[in-house]
DNA sequence: TCCTCATTTGAACAATTGTTCAATTGTTAA
DNA sequence: TTAACAATTGAACAATTGTTCAAATGAGGA
């Protein structure tokens, strides 16, 4: 049996983990990054919202380490951090097609 | 290439589902769930939260269909839905354990 | 340097969400 | 039927969160 406090830690990190993917701009983000890197304004054009707004939660998804970003000229492009959120993403359409 | 709003109705989709998730109380809740099922005071007992409070989100789970609930004698005892709940959880787990 | 394009940032606002409290429903036993 | 226990429900409140808008920062080319 693991110490009471550090799973309640893991519950909370789990938590948050969680909550970075129960977004609809920010799943639609991740999912747009499934295949290759994207450009801020890219990503913004592909959802047809500001870029403001998709910046702000390229922010919020960079802190929690799904994504990566790599300055290219006058551009950032953004790509996905690693496989397990790709993992993540495909484990979740499974349970909600069935 | 998928139909668009198939596609955009898929990611709402997985927006709740992980939405469900995201929340400290609710992955407490399953997680408690996850080896034996348990009645509603037992659950509160287990996250030393109020009866009405567990319910609420019990509730909501009910729902998305992450929990399955059965009733014996005067209480109800609730149990996760199906094993995609607990790959999921392991899922997001082995995310933040790196 | 100056202008332009790309992105970030902070404040403000509206909308959503979780908990509390009190009242209600449902079940069993006396 | 009444009393006691278990769970649900709805309204109210506080707290959190996502988007908008305007201003600021960063980089490249003239």
């Amino acid at each position: 049996m693991i110490n009471k406090k550090i799973k309640e830690r893991m519950l909370y990190d789990l938590a948050e983990l969680f909550k970075l993917f129960g977004d609809s701009t920010r799943i639609r983000i991740l999912y747009a990054l499934y295949e290759k890197e994207l450009s801020v304004s890219e990503i913004a054009e592909n959802l047809t919202m500001t870029v403001s707004a998709v910046s702000h939660q390229l922010r919020i998804l960079k802190h929690g380490k799904l994504v990566r970003s790599q300055r290219e000229g006058k551009q950032i492009y953004y790509s996905l951090a690693d496989d397990h959120v790709k993992t993540i993403i495909a484990m979740g359409r499974e349970h909600i097609e069935e």
